[in-house]
DNA sequence: TATGAATGAGTTTTCATTCAT
DNA sequence: AATGAATGAAAACTCATTCAT
């Protein structure tokens, strides 16, 4: 019997242990983004066994849609915190500029999220689901709002526009990133339209997405 | 040793079979769009052994990824079709209107588009991968050139408004889409905001990125 | 999920169960020595599950190549206890009679080493190959020392003599044993000069080597 | 339809074509000697199709067999000349030297040899077998008889003396001979006594061996 | 004779999850 | 709570061989 890690007995030490889990899928994931960690790594990378694993999480899934939530909900505090500056509210490029700034510094979210589609989400539980979408759904309005109030629009017009822009985000994603192997061979000169950089590409489409929304229609 | 099919000797014989698998293939994907069927479900479907189909295609993958091109070719010609015609040329709203209607059609596209950016792509050999990649990049620039001849656009304006607005589309599809099972669980109040249908609301956004993309900037 | 077989906590207890599954690899492979039992027979020869296989050896050669490493050892064993006895140290018949009782009750020693060039090494893990053949370099040179000792030979003459004498041992085998089938076939007389029976045919090929190597060159 | 090849009608043509077929295989082994090549590759290399190669040999086992039927002629046949030519029959030395150069030169010879017991054998005809054993047999009988003139040996004692001696060079070869890929392994120094090189360890070995045997018992 | 399209058997291994300890 | 031993489903792909043309 090898060392039992010390029992979680309050609900701060359970909280710590989760997050424990939380940060070593997280990190593994990071080390190769595509393709999930298996529970038995992510079991030995918390110092926990596999099974100790499954009294924080139901199922594999939750744990990368735990993730993906955090990552959701620091991206909407982003905008939130953007908004609520009275100073910097009502500039579009400022605002990018933040956007991308923290897509920039948290490279999993959008593969985890291009993940989520195929993959996450046919293996979550109703149940768990439902607690993902309605926490998203709670913060996107909240956040919805805040621009609502900063553009001068009308009630559900924030929502729409972040869900729009994050569309944007993660279709243009999804078409610009490519795997390390595909880099050079995408290097020929035929592949150059495919190619720009998803970093630049992706507020120029924002910043004229958000010019025809603003505009009267 | 069950009867074995009429043989396949002129190469329009084989390019029927060929197509008859992939059929066999999208039929079986459209029942079941959230996992890619087994290569033995699609042999027989397609009234065929298993080592047939991969004397027409090397891997699974290579199948699902010839579907994908299908329906991206069959969408980039509708939009060719569209701006080639002088009278419909320049209303957009005339084009999305048909960008939609093949997207009604054609409801497994962005099924598997959004796979296979985590599967699909994973799987595929690299020359594979190259040939898919190069015939999207030729038709997505050949159809550019004709809307950048039908707004007057510089050159290569037409083939980035077509990959933002594909990615706005696979975007937002990716967040409006919901496994049948969730369909009661959304119907909830709370749930509202990001219940807009895809089909209402992708339109919608497509025009105002048009609008803000098509203005000086 | 059926009745789980009592679990193996104890490192004794794993390595009974080791055992066991090492005992249902060779009750199968002497039951057809023509072909490697599938990892599915084994397990349910254990009273395992498929995969509770694989908890104790990471491939199904590396199984095969225990047994092999088991039955050298038992042989080298058995030569080693023969020289080390002073009384019959001296007696080559007396080891030729030990060394063929071995044989004859280790009747998949043979076969399996057959198998093992051309078969087991070509999947083995370079690692597991390296363990299997320094295990087996050191108890032949442990081995060697005895007998050189025995005879009063020179270092390195023992061990040399025992890999001739295995390799005029496994010669032999394969030149005379013959799948239960071919039996009737080669009763014919003109068969006659490859039938001698391994068990008669190698004692004498064997006192004929050891006559000419024990004399002075 | 591409070009095909000539008929062969008549029955030289055939000879032709079955040695065209018996070539390209032995290339091809030549090539990768752990893993018998292909049907398909075989075919292609002799410039027919996979059908054709099943007019001139029933079942793949049985091109290898035919190899190796040639290769053991071949080597008989060398035997056999050695102890027919008077002046060098009495010289055992110049036999070894004779005998370890045809190995040299085939090298496929005991690779193939090898296989035969644990992969060909399985695979064959019981009928493809009885010839092949035949064959084997009678020239073993033949040559045998040259040995038993040159030595003034009892009959039969000359087929026994080639059959250890071959036993003594195919259990040898298994036992010295490793694939590349081990190599560096097993030049660290713990592996010496398991390295040494078979063209030198064989006619030690039969040296001793033939000693032993011509002694009077 | 020659071709090559069609067949289909056959098996290892991984890994999420459970549950006895 | 923690452990880790046990479970078993699931599926792609190869390739020797056949036989219609």
């Amino acid at each position: 019997m090898r060392s039992m890690k010390q029992r979680a007995m309050g609900s701060e030490d359970k909280a710590a242990r989760r997050a424990d889990i939380l940060a070593a899928a997280r990190a593994l994931y990071r080390q190769n983004s595509y393709q999930l960690p298996s529970v038995a790594q992510i079991a030995t990378a918390s110092g926990l066994a596999k099974g100790t694993v499954y009294l924080y999480f139901r199922t594999k899934e939750e744990i990368f849609v735990a993730l993906l939530a955090e990552d959701f909900t620091g991206l909407l505090n982003e905008v939130e915190r953007h908004f609520s500056t009275p100073s910097s509210a009502g500039s579009l490029d400022a605002f990018l500029s933040d956007y991308m700034a923290y897509l920039k510094h948290h490279p999993e979210l959008l593969r985890l999220d291009a993940m989520a589609y195929s993959v996450l989400e046919q293996n979550l539980d109703i149940e768990q689901m439902r607690a993902f979408k309605l926490g998203l759904t709670q913060q996107l309005v909240a956040t919805g709002a805040i621009i609502e109030r900063a553009f001068a629009l009308p009630e559900g017009r924030g929502t729409s526009l972040l869900m729009r822009t994050y569309a944007l985000t993660r279709g243009l994603w999804q078409t610009l990133d490519y795997p390390p192997c595909m880099s050079e061979l995408l290097a020929a000169p035929e592949f150059a339209p495919i190619r720009p950089p998803f970093l630049t590409e992706l507020p120029q489409a924002l910043a004229e997405y958000w010019r025809g929304a603003l505009q009267a229609p």
